[in-house]
DNA sequence: ACAGGTTATGACAGCGCTGTCAATACGGTC
DNA sequence: GACCGTATTGACAGCGCTGTCATAACCTGT
């Protein structure tokens, strides 16, 4: 409601609204711009006149408009984040890194979750976008025309994370889980098995589960062994359907595995624990494997054979460069960050 | 560089910056504010004016600017959330029922995480007011005055979530952690069991884990029982350090306890994968309970017995209400979240 | 044909801040 | 003492949008 007050005469102000930048320089007895300098610590003012301007801003509680700093042409401090997901704590601590790293900056993530939901991930980007945001992390859940236009004519600096095997129009951070895939393949015909199943979670959303079975495939064909059954069930992953699955899995092979190697970790401690119910001897009757290096995993009575995923450290890598890139770097395009094979005790 | 292009010729525009509404409306043969509220669809517009400015906007890929938007006088809509941490799926959770709930009416979170800092979360306020978001949702570490001042002057909707035990400045979604922590002392002392300990984790961050000790205790208390060993180890939650923790609890009581109540599930399946190790039969040697319901918890070969604590439904309750609120509603004040005890088999 | 209502559109100013350019004051140099 | 470079401050306009008020166009009933 602009009109909502007279010309010459904004006392009220202290009253209705947040002070502006305007009152703290009327009260430090300077112009506006000296006091948006002073505060800013940016182009020279006199020690002195700043003291007093910061004594004024202090004094009544000011906090800037961050909107209208930008609208007005200063760089945004916010950084659009989209993930797929939050129920599992992989994207929690991507996100951890994100924000961490950020806020060290002075930059605030504005999240947006897709639900793999490749519409909403649309929505999601312009939604985003309409805030004008310094820079974009988002974890594509499958790219649309419509995001890839979005993205292009945005033109602003994109990290996308997780993983490094898909084409990026900007930067890229994060692993290769086709090789994640194949590592653990030859990790594990490496032990010596030769029969092998794998249990997966929904396939039709989380595709970096399948490039990792594309890799666990390929791996053991380049020595010679063929995947056996192959059982993927809907939903999302957790403990459970790691559990069940697996009793289903061995239910229905007609010539039992000797080990398996899971979607993720959530699914393996569900296999763990059906093992153990079932009094089926790990690693010597079924060996097991699993994706992310989880803590969980590693607490368990019997350490996971898993690979370390270093999502926080993704989400800590992203922005760093896209904080690079803003400040006028060249960070690389695409940065492969090295997985780690965890042997530990079940496979 | 406001002064970078001719007054009258901006069709540069076009080249270097985003489609602004005036370029919309010349290009729909309207004026801007007809166009803003053909877009908006606010105000009378005729259908035919309507679908004109939508082509147009299309045309263009016009992305509005929300930053000039809420400068003007829109509603904001951008939700301010600080939450002391990630590495726990608890809070992650919160975090994805609150964005959901927002994201379906447009709103999105500004994210900021505390680490359970008061200094930090000081900063993460005042950083997030600067955006002048229409509302906020705080998981608080320990209100300082400063925040409380922040606050009070901001004069916009704020939900504190998780607890409801201590005193809110507006609006509370939670549960009571001081009762969840008795409810679970009167169900145990119910089960027949008589001698006690708690393993909690760093007890000077995570005071509403302080709160449910403080309900166990007093809750034994209720039934004439006297609470035995005591021990916080520093660090925050993890299933390695309920492990570790257990074994060292067991190792120093001087009498062994009959049940642990521990500061989580986390901790608690911790305590369970000690006892697999070592022999301990649950719950007839030593009795398991956690806090948080979380699925890994019902997931182990005996589930645990614990209280869900309903994450999920906490954020989006409190979405719920923030959005009532701004919709001019008024939503109750303290929402007590009911808690639910789960028997499980380890307890 | 005319008052009285509704519907559709526009002019205008301003939200709170920052980039650009201009102006002033000061110290020293030749 | 005229001159220059530097430090400090301010005037001005404008970022892109929306609330308010005013105006124009159109309908109804009499």
């Amino acid at each position: 409601m602009p009109h909502f007050r007279g010309m010459d005469d904004d006392r009220q102000d202290t009253q209705t609204r947040r002070p502006t930048l305007s009152q703290v320089a009327r009260a430090a007895g300077v112009s506006e711009i000296t006091a948006s300098r002073a505060l800013r610590r940016d182009g020279p003012v006199a020690r002195d006149t700043r003291d007093r301007v910061e004594r004024a801003a202090l004094a009544l509680n000011y906090v800037p408009n961050r909107l209208a700093g930008t609208l007005a042409g200063a760089a945004s401090r916010q950084v659009g984040v989209i993930l797929p997901s939050l129920s599992n704590i992989v994207f929690a601590d991507v996100l951890k890194g994100l924000e961490d790293r950020l806020e060290g900056d002075g930059y605030h993530p504005i999240l947006g979750i897709s639900n793999y939901d490749p519409l909403r991930e649309e929505r999601l980007l312009r939604d985003l976008l309409s805030w004008r945001p310094a820079g974009l992390v988002i974890a594509p859940a499958r790219k649309t025309d419509v995001t890839r236009g979005l993205l292009a004519a945005a033109d602003l600096p994109v990290v996308e994370i997780m993983d490094v095997d898909a084409e990026s129009a900007d930067m890229a951070v994060g692993i290769s889980h086709y090789g994640a895939g194949r590592a653990m393949a030859h990790y594990l015909a490496g032990r010596g098995y030769r029969r092998f199943a794998y249990l997966g979670h929904g396939i039709e959303t989380d595709f970096r589960a399948t490039q990792r079975l594309d890799g666990f495939r390929d791996g053991l064909r380049e020595v010679g062994v063929t995947l056996g059954n192959v059982l993927c069930l809907p939903g999302p992953s957790t403990v459970s359907l790691g559990r069940e699955g697996l009793a289903r899995l061995l239910a229905e092979a007609e010539t039992p595995p000797e080990a398996v190697f899971f979607s993720n970790d959530d699914m393996a401690v569900g296999g763990a624990f059906h093992c153990q119910a079932a009094g089926i001897a790990v690693p010597e009757e079924l060996a097991l494997a699993g994706f992310n290096g989880l803590s969980i995993g590693q607490a368990l009575p019997r350490p996971l054979t898993t690979i370390a995923s270093q999502r926080e450290h993704i989400g800590f890598v992203a922005a760093t460069h896209l904080l690079d890139r803003l400040a006028g770097g060249r960070p690389p395009r695409v940065t492969n960050v090295d997985f780690r094979l965890i042997p530990g005790a079940t496979a």
